[in-house]
DNA sequence: CTGAAAGCGCTAACAA
DNA sequence: TTGTTAGCGCTTTCAG
């Protein structure tokens, strides 16, 4: 069995009759050393199969050059795709990338930030948990490093966020209901305790009332937005004594859900009750019918985060917090579009 | 602007006039620390807010309780569910794990292996990229740490591995294609020079020779199994000379752009060309007419692959490879089905 | 241009 | 039961 052996710059020094701190001196480009040692250096490094130690470096200097990124849950297209962007631009700054998911749980997400901790990150990045509600475990990381959050961020913690209008969102889902001719517009809400769904349903209220329709209370449905909860509250609709012809919903995992009770029912889509979902995330376009629903950009979401981050990290005391709000777009597919 | 300040064991030492090695031993329920010190400084600990500082403790320990996982792509509902399972048990054992995606790309896995190995991960789970046919960067993390891979693995290697038998696989899709009176059936494959589809396509040769049907070499073609891949692909078996009356797609990604090339030129499936694909993603369920697929167990593979790791870290040089293979699952759908 | 020495935070012998 | 000391691998003054 061949032997898990590391080499450190110890060893090279000792093949090159140097000191370790020269060695380090020479891997790191510094100015004050002679050009044919770094080559005799970095030569030395390839052939002992030379690896840095994070660890010991990031120890020394105080800077572990790491990230921790939590989201709520990996396979969805809209974090994932958020994750890479972000993952792109910090890596192109010499920074890795922990990433972690929440499972959409508090007390996965306060194990996950704990861990992050120790690990010594130089910052936190997050989405947070539909279940959170104590934003303690985040000002703990305020108080420790530095936070930026995207999508789902509360703004008492007062950190740089980055985000789409969710207010807007919901009146162009409203315009575009009511130019399909509906009026009885339903909402399956997310929790109203998460900044983004509070915007979302306030945006679905002020929208309705701009086109002078009745807002019923019991046609708002706060839930988690899971399939099974998009199926339980179409349920619950269907089964209402006024039904609505148009459902807007607050994510497309529960626009599925509800998609699958309307063509169980044989109810026609958009025709009967139109439907429209929100993230864009692939499988909306698979459906049949295809689902509407609103593109959150999430490269750019990814790409303006890093940088966000980046930035506050070359200046951590800077007072002022980033806010930036992108322009949500509303995309049409087959079950809100009844001309076709 | 509050001060991001990290208390150290020194700090609790200080407050209770004790030495930093009593408080650390203290925290670790050392057995020669008595009762009260212990509870004092797990108290102070509280109270200054403390956050051990794995790092050092890595450092020092030689062993950083961090395990590398290495995955093609996160936004597949495979990876991230056997990601998922393997984190459940690697946590429950006290170590995290820093999940990675190379994107399919040689180059990315290269860069991520390097980065597991410089923050000193006590081992790196992976499953490998399409692109990936030099072994060096894998022989290398052998020689530096513990390696297990999943799924994606050769077998040249010599490490252990959690797999399903896809050699058989092929047997439970063609035997099922001719069931449905199938008889030219084409097979869409992944890259040769990757066992997995290797053994795919070897599969396949040898149920078309069992049932004596004709196999033809430009009714297999390969590729890296991507939407435009199944795309291009299924135009290109749509205008050979000899149709085929099924495809077995090696990727259920690929077989759903064979879906959309079938559904545009207005063929029949399963009627006119029966449709089979490959690792039981959701949206496969969710298509019009639904795809039939193979289920490859990413819970279950999550869970063993967890399992072997930690085997092998508790005994690394045991000499025995531990190689699993789990039974494959064919799941019928109606683009499959012509009794339906 | 290179060397000597100290130290990041923690742990583990060995002493006391 | 607690303290002393040395050191994990690397960086960083400060000397030379």
């Amino acid at each position: 069995m061949e032997n898990k052996k590391k080499s450190t710059i110890k060893d090279i020094a000792a093949v090159l009759g140097l000191t370790p701190s020269a060695v380090s001196k020479a891997l790191n480009d510094h100015p004050r050393i002679s050009e044919k040692t770094k080559i005799a250096v970095k030569e030395a490094a390839i052939q002992l199969d030379y690896q840095p130690n994070y660890l010991s470096s990031a120890l020394r200097k105080g800077k572990s050059n790491l990230v921790g990124v939590i989201i709520p849950r990996v396979n969805s297209h809209f974090f994932s795709s958020v994750v890479e962007n972000i993952e792109k631009v910090l890596n192109l700054n010499g920074y890795n990338i922990i990433m972690t998911q929440s499972n959409e749980l508090y007390a996965k997400e306060c194990q996950e930030i704990d861990t992050l901790l120790k690990i010594q990150v130089d910052g936190i990045i997050a989405s947070m948990a539909n279940e959170t509600t104590n934003l303690e475990y985040y000002q703990k990381i305020k108080s420790k490093t530095e936070l930026v959050l995207f999508d789902r961020g509360e703004e008492e913690l007062n950190v740089d966020y980055v985000g789409i209008d969710d207010y807007k969102s919901s009146h162009l889902v409203v315009d575009h209901l009511v130019s399909q001719n509906c009026n009885r517009i339903a909402h399956i809400a997310g929790f109203q305790h998460i900044r983004i769904y509070k915007e979302r349903i306030r945006g679905y209220k002020d929208a309705l009332e701009k086109w002078n329709l009745e807002s019923k209370e019991n046609w708002i449905i706060e839930s988690n937005l899971r399939l099974e909860d998009g199926r339980r509250i179409m349920q619950q609709l269907l089964g209402s004594s006024e039904r609505p012809d148009a459902v807007y919903v607050a994510g497309d995992i529960a626009a599925l859900g509800a998609l699958q009770v309307l063509l169980e029912n044989n109810i026609k889509v958009p025709e009967e009750i139109a439907l429209i979902g929100f993230s864009d995330e692939p499988f909306t376009s698979l459906t049949q019918p295809s689902i509407s629903t609103v593109n959150q950009h999430s490269d750019q979401i990814g790409k303006l985060t890093a940088e966000a981050f980046l930035e506050r990290m070359k200046n951590p005391k800077k007072k002022t917090i980033n806010r930036i709000i992108l322009e949500p777009e509303l995309i049409i597919r087959q079950s809100s579009d009844k001309k076709k």
